[in-house]
DNA sequence: CCGCCGATCTTT
DNA sequence: AAGATCGGCGGG
């Protein structure tokens, strides 16, 4: 049996260090035990995606939980949340990396055409590699992970009690809530994201005007 | 291991 | 215009 859903129906702050240790199970054979994950809440998160209110992107988040939040970020990555909180809320848990457990040779497929092949580690590091490894993406928006009506779902993992290491979030712009520490994951995994002070910063877009203005 | 940087497109 | 990122490349 999956989880209920009355396990994720706590806080985003509660449930993310609950899952850690879990296993992301595809019907297809896949599955990945879940060892970082990060925790959005709504209104009061300005590093959340619901922070401005709902929006059709963010309509899942809204939901009731057990569901998967599914994005498109940076032109070509997807990235997947358990959607946890109260329906009318928008608490998500981020699962930003784990490891293979099973179906690994379908997770190198996925990665068919790399420069290099990836290592294991490497398969499900960070939140766009383990979609890819996963086959998640815009199709599995709304997932039902604790009924598994679309074939993917969330597993009980190891018995309460393992170590579990805290810090910032990875990844957020300065003032977005990037030093709350919310992230959660298990010490020693070696899939776990380092963190970057201030995020990325982009380059400064050149000019002000229109392009090709004069 | 670390840092830099381009890719690529949706959302606001 | 920025974004809950990643892979390739170069250097230590």
């Amino acid at each position: 049996m999956g989880l209920t859903r009355a396990a994720l129906a706590g806080d985003a702050l509660d449930v993310a260090p609950t899952l850690l240790g879990c296993r992301l199970v595809r019907a297809d054979g896949r599955a990945a035990r879940i060892v970082e994950v990060e925790a959005y809440r709504g209104g009061d998160d300005p590093g959340s995606h619901a922070y401005r209110g709902p929006t059709p992107r963010t309509a899942v988040m809204f939901g009731p939980p057990g569901h998967l939040y599914v994005y498109f970020t940076y032109g070509m990555h997807w990235c997947a949340n358990v959607v946890c909180g109260a329906e009318g809320t928008a608490s998500a848990v981020l699962l930003r990396a784990a490891a293979p457990t099973a179906g690994v040779d379908a997770m190198r497929a996925a990665r068919a055409g790399a420069a290099r092949p990836p290592t294991d580690r490497d398969l499900c590091r960070g939140p766009a590699r383990l979609c890819r490894a996963m086959g998640i993406d815009g199709a599995d928006n709304g997932a039902d992970l604790v009924r598994g009506d679309r074939g993917l779902t969330l597993e009980p993992g190891d018995p309460a009690g393992a170590p579990v290491a805290r810090g910032p979030r990875v990844g957020l712009a300065p003032g977005a809530g990037d030093t709350l520490p919310w992230r959660f994951w298990l010490p020693g995994e070696p899939s776990v994201s380092p963190w970057r002070p201030g995020g990325r910063r982009r380059r400064p877009t050149g000019g002000v005007g229109p392009p090709n203005g004069g």
